[in-house]
DNA sequence: TAAAAATTCTCAAACGTTTGAGTTTTGGTC
DNA sequence: GACCAAAACTCAAACGTTTGAGAATTTTTA
């Protein structure tokens, strides 16, 4: 059913090392006469010989597989990060290994496909969740894409918040005049440091600045509409001339509810969301959204793991997408 | 660095075969002394040993892996259906492979990955897509989330598209009182089979129907604007009483058009959505939708696959989901 | 034209596990 | 204490590949 090199061997009348030496590109290394190698090349074509990576990995050869650990799969954005790796992985004839921690703290068995599949390295979607694992994979390069540092990863990229900051400041501060600003998010670690972010910037545009956060923490959906009743509350004057949102589904929860009591966004107060995730651009109105590269975040992770390079922490710049929940009238 | 069975067998004193027949459950078919079973399981666990999967894929052993091959990563849809296939491969001791068809027709280095780790089984994702490729894997079992039978799928599972329609008619007919049923859908095979269903329950609740498709084909969310913008043009006073769209997203396309154009969902015209993916319920105002029952699709996939049982094509009932769009003033 | 050198090729062990067939040990029986 | 069967264990080959060391063949050189 299956070709093996011996099978190879066996048709041209060689030793399965010379098969193999050819097969692998090792010719060079020892003598073999050009027409067997035209040979050998052409057999293995014509039987369709497909290395078996079992074997190779015994042999304590790269598995040409890298492990993608995601917190969360439902989050738009991981979607997209997955497609853009799986097209990566194949484009580089790796394959492409799925492990996620869902909400629990990631145990032993959920590092077993790990270990089992011999990942060449490890590709982390999400600054939260805890890193402690990473001490099992010691020799394996690991990368994330989220913030800040950590000793066992060889890369962790992520934008710039405060540069994000900075253009979203801009174009509301600049471009409409607006000078009241709040922050919505919830009371997570990656929100935070988006919220500090925004409150430095705030600082150097020398506008009002108010950080918001839910009274209880639920999903993003419920948290923008939460913060969006509680400043309600204060009566449609006190608000905020904009609300920055840590993320897009804050933002459309927001939305939905100033909506819903009559308050006209961006007219009366205008949102931005994070993220960019498709349904920001489909949302009624259109949700203004930065964007995060996700296309060179998932090359540089893949390069990465792929040539194990020296341990880093990257920022790259991201982009405001700007549309209808921020533009003036 | 790795522990292998040979450094239990010489820690304890025995043969790497007595070790293997006890690791592997298979001490009983020899006579094992109870003592050394003993001995060695625990030695095992001190050592914490892992087989190596490699070694044993090569003896011809399951790999225990899936395969899990998706035409489409976007769609949230999928990333729910992925994620619950991620939970039940974890639960089962299974590992994920993730190979995706992006657009492009599957080529031979697209089913490398499914080749090389040798996956126990395939699961595929969506009812479109062609199957041709399943031809180089006759050998392993492969189930799929979608419409119709194929000669090479062990299963086939989907809803039951006569009695999605039969509940929304229900709903849309005998509890809201409509009458002027409109279903809007792209030109692709899967929403083919879901506008016949339409038409032909039409047929059963005496309802004037209609077909509505996009002059060109784009993304959900575009078409679902083509297919408002076209119901328009033919005035405010023509329009269907209620439109069941394909998708979610083609829901929303047409709701924001609709409400661009003054004309108001649900007073003016109902509509419904399929998937329900979770920013149905989060739109403006929330899209009522037919929710497929994910997770039994998935735990179906998964046990076919594993147990590798006989072909069949199944139904499961799915849940309308009742919300804003579709909603009595 | 034989020896040296270069070229081309093969042997066999190794990676970690399984398993049929064989070997040693144990305990029992007369 | 010699013999037998049952029980407990080991040998070695196999899975598909790589690779250092060596063997065979061809070419060069004197």
């Amino acid at each position: 059913m299956k070709v093996t090199q011996k099978d190879i061997a066996k048709r041209i009348g060689v030793s399965t090392s010379l098969v193999s030496r050819v097969l692998s590109g090792q010719a060079h290394k020892i003598g073999v006469h050009p027409k067997k190698i035209e040979d050998i090349i052409k057999a293995a074509k014509e039987m369709n010989y497909v290395p078996s990576p079992a074997a190779l990995i015994l042999k304590g050869k790269k598995s040409h597989t890298v492990g993608i650990v995601a917190y969360d799969f439902y989050d738009p954005y991981f979607s997209f990060v997955i497609s853009e790796l799986q097209e990566l992985s194949h484009t580089n004839n790796y394959s492409l290994l799925l492990v996620g921690f869902l909400n629990r703290k990631p145990c032993e068995s959920d590092l077993l496909p790990l270990y089992k599949h011999s990942v060449d390295g490890i590709i982390v979607l999400g600054s939260y969740g805890d890193l402690s694992w990473t001490e099992a994979f010691k020799d394996v390069p690991i990368a994330r894409i989220g913030h800040g540092s950590h000793p066992n990863l060889t890369l962790s990229i992520s934008i710039d918040e405060n540069d994000a900051m900075r253009k979203i400041f801009t174009h509301l501060v600049k471009d409409l005049g607006l000078k009241r600003i709040a922050f919505a998010s919830r009371e997570i670690p990656a929100h935070h440091l988006r919220c500090a972010a925004a409150e430095e910037v705030a600082r150097d545009f020398d506008c009002q600045f108010d950080s918001l956060a839910p009274s209880s923490d639920h999903n993003d959906f419920k948290v923008g509409q939460e913060i969006a009743r509680d400043l309600l509350k204060n009566g449609k004057g006190s608000l905020p001339d904009a609300i920055i949102c840590a993320t897009d589904t804050i933002a459309m929860g927001a939305i939905k509810k100033f909506y819903e009591s009559g308050v006209r966004v961006p007219e009366d107060v205008a949102i931005t969301g994070f993220d960019d995730i498709p349904s920001a651009a489909n949302y009624i109105p259109s949700v203004t959204s930065f964007r995060q590269p996700v296309k060179v975040f998932a090359k540089m992770c893949f390069s990465a793991v792929m040539e194990n390079s020296e341990p880093k922490v990257s920022h790259v710049e991201g982009e405001l997408i700007i549309r209808k929940s921020t533009m003036k009238i």
